[in-house]
DNA sequence: ATCTATTTTTAGTTTTGTCTAAATTTAATT
DNA sequence: AATTAAATTTAGACAAAACTAAAAATAGAT
């Protein structure tokens, strides 16, 4: 399995092409910075190799052992980022970019201390989750905070955007992953919400509130 | 850097290319289990890149660039060994390998942080001393225990082997780098040696003695 | 100094992964 | 149903890193 394959994988997974759902050569071209002529290559050796299923002009979906390799590397992808944050003090927006080269480590002993060491994290510091050992992925039950109702309240559990300047602009916000969330007022003219944000208030516009996920209080 | 040529640098260094020595084709390509013609494809392009020094047919040495570029990398690979014994309970057999694909991984803060992290060690699991982050490189002052005289007292500090066979008949004979050494007599007929290992009485061959090396006491 | 064995280099291929440009298929529109 | 636009694949090329086989240079031995 080479490091390109593994790429591959990877992002037709984030694609949705676990569900047997159907990944259009533009859509991974696009998502890799790649050329499509370069995706259709590659969409042949690894429907070579059984891991996607590849019908000419269709697109392809993941089979599954496609599945269970994407899941080993997105496992590792994810150990390793809180592997930076919590023992080596990286800050969320500085750990994507090295996983992106620790993912590709074989060693399968190396992972499994990793994950002891951590204390078998079940989230990385997105908030996304950490598939187990034996392929088990299961997303979380959680809502987008611009899809709350008024006077809702819940925790903050993770970014949709993860990218680097988001990141940056919840920290400087002190917006962080576990605070408590409240809802307190729409405004209708530009969207934006009126927040409690652990105790404190504040006002967050539609743009931020739709990408931060909340799990809801019961 | 690619990988490929990161790995000829180091390779380089340890045959000894740092001290503007010239190492030649089928040494490296020896060692690298690899063809000579791959290594002249290798010389000119390091050439090129002014990492090494190349003459037709006169071999290759390191520049001062090449020789601060394979340090950085040797510094890598030992502090990851480290990592991997001290943090990850890897034994000292298990962690070259593992160590050869993460010496490769680019990032700076990262390899800081591991070696902040275990407390800037001086020595690898191996006994091999660890470059620092500005290049500099001391050999320790060590003997083979073979070359050491009758009662001679010294402390183990280093294996010259370190091959999986040899490091795993250290662990069942209980010989680790720390335990002191006396030297109770030499056997002219195979070269064997009596010695005290952390006081207790044993028989070592000739074969393990020329690959231990001792620290001398003053 | 010449011959010979060894080392090293060159020339030409191969594999992996990428690209561009051209051809083909599919999807959308009239 | 024919036309057109967009998506996709093919064909051919390239760079990196390896290989094999043949040619050239060096070093050792006579
Ligand atoms: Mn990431
Ligand atoms: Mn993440
Ligand atoms: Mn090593
Ligand atoms: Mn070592």
């Amino acid at each position: 399995m080479t490091r390109s394959e593994e790429n591959y994988l990877k992002t037709i997974f984030h694609l949705g092409g676990g569900d047997s759902k159907s990944i259009t050569t533009n859509a991974i071209a696009e998502q890799m910075e790649t050329k499509p002529s370069s995706v259709t290559d590659m969409a042949k050796k690894l429907a070579e190799k059984g891991l996607v299923n590849y019908v000419k002009y269709q697109g392809v979906s993941l089979t599954d052992s496609g599945v269970k390799t994407a899941l080993s590397i997105i496992r590792k992808h994810r150990l390793w980022e809180v592997f930076l944050v919590e023992k080596l003090d990286f800050s969320w927006d500085e750990v994507h970019e090295v996983a992106e080269q620790l993912e590709h480590i074989k060693s399968e002993k190396l992972i499994d201390k990793i994950d002891e060491l951590l204390n078998f994290p079940k989230y990385d510091p997105h908030g996304d989750p950490i598939p187990t050992k034996d392929g088990k992925f299961q997303e979380r039950d959680k809502k987008l905070l611009s899809e709350m109702a008024i006077n809702a309240t819940g925790v903050c559990v993770g970014v949709k955007d993860s990218s680097v300047p988001f990141l940056k602009f919840l920290d400087k916000n002190k917006i962080a992953l576990g605070n408590s969330i409240k809802v307190l007022d729409k405004e209708d003219f530009d969207n934006s919400l009126r927040i409690q944000l652990e105790g404190k208030e504040m006002r967050i516009s539609h743009q931020i509130a739709s990408n931060l996920y909340v799990k809801k209080n019961d």
